[in-house]
DNA sequence: AAGACGAAAGTGGTTGA
DNA sequence: TCAACAACTTTCGTCTT
């Protein structure tokens, strides 16, 4: 895992107007993230912040930008489900015909009929995967990953009798796991179109049938996100990293929920830099509840002999 | 008034007989 | 298959700033 640190160049009076950046200079990947939101541009593989303030903003800019997020919060207008095949079908719909030229024609319509539901579903399935990525603000190659681990699953004939929404969200949520840039499953569930329990239905029926093996989240691969969604810098990343290592190393860890490990540990990291941010502010951003972040950050301060002054 | 605290009961998932 | 179990949530009253 790569311990993410400043750029080396970043010179103070640097002008960076329009950045132009392919690939992490840290690690390589293409995996770049740009947040326009908190106007930088992070790696999504090791998490070093490649460029911040990219665009600088005036209070006139933020109207806008809240009015445009409203819009991007938007998914999209419901499915109709019920109407795709409604007009063909009921085309050639002399049904009582047994043999002959008629007969065959039925057969081979409702051949094409399969082959066009299934192609539906299939180009269905990709745009949802592509929809949900692009409000997740995912890079391309795990939108890609997740693509090709559609197919895999469709090969393997695990679709049939499953709602594609369910696998999609389930398959994304795997994907970034494997990438290391988990979502929660609430970040996966806001932007899908079904609950909680079947996106994680799908996801347990998917990595046993595809018997994929997932090592369980780090809560080091939460916290670039959580301290960008939090208006948290550089330095504040870095140390709530280094309690997490450090508590790691002293078994703390186990068995606990790595979500919210990370949100402790960034808690505690923000107070120790004169950046308070209350615990509900950190629960709204990550998830877990107030209670379960002191729960966690008073087992984290005590064990690691940490001084916290509200 | 808001934030932090912690007890107690409830929930959903995992485990082991 | 079922019951025990641990982690986490919900709820709520109390203390602190």
């Amino acid at each position: 895992m790569a311990t993410p640190k400043r750029e080396k160049g970043e010179g103070k009076d640097e002008k960076q107007d329009k950045v132009e950046i392919k690939e992490c200079p840290e690690c390589g990947s293409k995996c770049l993230i740009r947040d326009y939101d908190k106007a930088e541009i992070f790696c999504a593989d090791c998490g070093l912040v490649v460029a911040e303030n990219i665009v600088d903003m005036g209070p006139e800019w933020r109207a806008f930008d809240s009015e445009q997020m409203s819009r991007r919060a938007r998914v999209g207008a419901p499915l109709t489900y019920r109407i795709h095949d409604k007009g063909l079908s009921t085309l050639t719909n002399w049904g009582t015909a047994q043999g002959g030229e008629q007969y065959k024609l039925k057969k081979w319509q409702q051949r094409t009929h399969i082959a066009n539901t299934t192609e539906r579903s299939f180009i269905f399935a990709l745009s949802e995967i592509e929809r949900m990525a692009s409000a997740l603000k995912l890079p391309v190659n795990i939108r890609e990953a997740a693509s090709m681990l559609y197919r895999k699953a469709m090969r393997k004939h695990l679709i049939r009798g499953r709602s594609i929404e369910g696998i999609t969200s389930a398959i994304l949520y795997i994907t970034c796991r494997q990438y290391g840039v988990p979502r929660t499953l609430e970040e996966i569930r806001e932007v899908s179109r079904v609950g909680q329990k079947e996106i994680s239905r799908a996801y347990r029926f998917l990595l046993r049938e595809l018997d994929i093996k997932v090592s369980p989240a780090s809560p080091i691969d939460f916290v670039p996100r959580f301290c960008s969604m939090l208006g948290l810098g550089g330095d504040i990343r870095a140390k709530a990293i280094e309690i997490i290592k450090r508590a790691s190393e002293k078994e703390l860890t186990n068995g606990r929920g790595p979500i919210g490990i990370a949100a402790a540990a960034i808690y505690i990291a923000a107070i120790l830099n004169g950046e308070h941010r209350t615990q509900k502010e950190v629960s709204d951003v990550t998830g877990v509840t107030e209670v379960t972040i002191r729960n966690r950050y008073k087992e984290l301060s005590e064990q690691l002999d940490i001084e916290v002054l509200l």
